[in-house]
DNA sequence: CTCAGTGCAAAAGCTTTGCATAATA
DNA sequence: TATTATGCAAAGCTTTTGCACTGAG
C-alpha cells in the first residue's frame, strides 16, 4: 500500500510506513493546490473511515519534518500543505473569491543581495502573501 | 486622556474616544516592535487594571481597520502589533534568539512589474517572513 | 438620553496531548 | 517482540461573542 520511495523515506528517519501515512501523502499529492487539515481527513476517511484527525494533523507535522510537504498560511486561521514543490514560490491571493495564485521569484537571494542586514543572516525558509483583487473581481467590484 | 488627534481620527470614523482606547494605542507607540495581545492587555492593567483582554482584541481591530496600526504573523500561533509604518516593511526572523530585522523592499512593484500573473492583480497588502538564523545565533551553534 | 464600548464569562475554532490499543519492523 | 503509530476523548490556546452595565457624545 505505501510505495517504495516513500517507504525508504520514512524508515530512513526511523519511522514506519502505515497506511494512514500513505493515504495521506497521496491525498495532498493529488490535491493539487492547497489543503487544510480538515480537508485532508474529511478526503481520508472516504478509504479509510476511522482515519482520525490527530492522525492526521500528526501525520503532516511528520511529513513537514521530512521535507515531503510544505506548510502555507493562506489566511490567519488555517494552516494548508501542499507537496514540497521543486523551486520555492510564494502566494497571490484574490481576498474576494478565494483563489490563490502560485509565482516564483528569486526573493531570497534578492533580499540577501540588496538588504544589508540580511547579508550575514542565514536563511531557511520564506513565505510571501500578496493579498488583494484578482481581475476578474476587480472588475465584478468596480460595478458596485 | 485621550490626544487631540487620535480623539478625531476615531469620531471622524463615528468611533468613541475612550481611555482604554487611548492607552492601548499607547502601550504600541511605545512598544518599539511587536506587541502581542496578552502583552498588550498586560502592560495596560498596569495602569487600568480592570481593563480586559476583550478589549484589547477589539481595540486592535478597530486600530487595524483604522489603519492606525499594522498586523503580523511572525510566528504560526500569535497576531503582533505595530504602529503603522510610513513606508512598508517585512521581516526577517531567527529561529533560535526570535530577534526580528525588519527591513524594506520594493516587494509588491517588483512582484507586479516582474511576474505575469500579478500584472492585472490589483495588490492591496503583502506580508512577507523570513526565516532562519542571524549571525550570532549561527556562530554558537556553529560551535556544536 | 442614547448608543457605542467595556468587563466578564462562556464559547468557538484549530491544534495538541494522554492513554490504551493496534500495527510495523 | 519491542516500539512506534493510531484512535478517541479531553485539554490547550488564542481569539471571538453574548449580555448586562458603563460612559462618551
Amino acid at each position: 500500500m505505501v510505495t517504495t520511495d516513500t517507504r525508504k523515506a520514512l524508515n530512513t528517519a526511523g519511522l514506519r510506513a502505515t497506511n494512514q501515512r500513505a493515504l495521506i501523502l497521496n491525498i495532498i499529492r493529488k490535491g493539487q493546490g492547497h489543503l487544510g487539515a480538515e480537508k485532508v481527513h474529511r478526503r481520508a476517511q472516504r478509504k479509510q473511515p476511522r482515519l482520525s484527525l490527530s492522525t492526521v494533523y500528526r501525520t503532516l507535522q511528520v511529513f513537514k519534518k521530512l521535507g515531503l510537504v510544505e506548510e502555507t498560511h493562506l489566511d490567519e486561521t488555517h494552516r494548508y500543505y501542499e507537496m514540497k514543490p521543486p523551486t520555492q514560490h510564494y502566494h497571490l491571493i484574490c481576498l474576494d473569491c478565494g483563489q490563490v495564485i502560485e509565482f516564483e521569484y528569486p526573493l531570497a537571494r534578492l533580499v540577501k543581495r540588496n538588504v544589508a542586514q540580511a547579508k550575514d543572516f542565514e536563511i531557511t525558509g520564506s513565505e510571501v502573501r500578496i493579498t488583494g483583487y484578482c481581475p476578474k473581481c476587480r472588475q465584478r467590484r468596480g460595478k458596485f
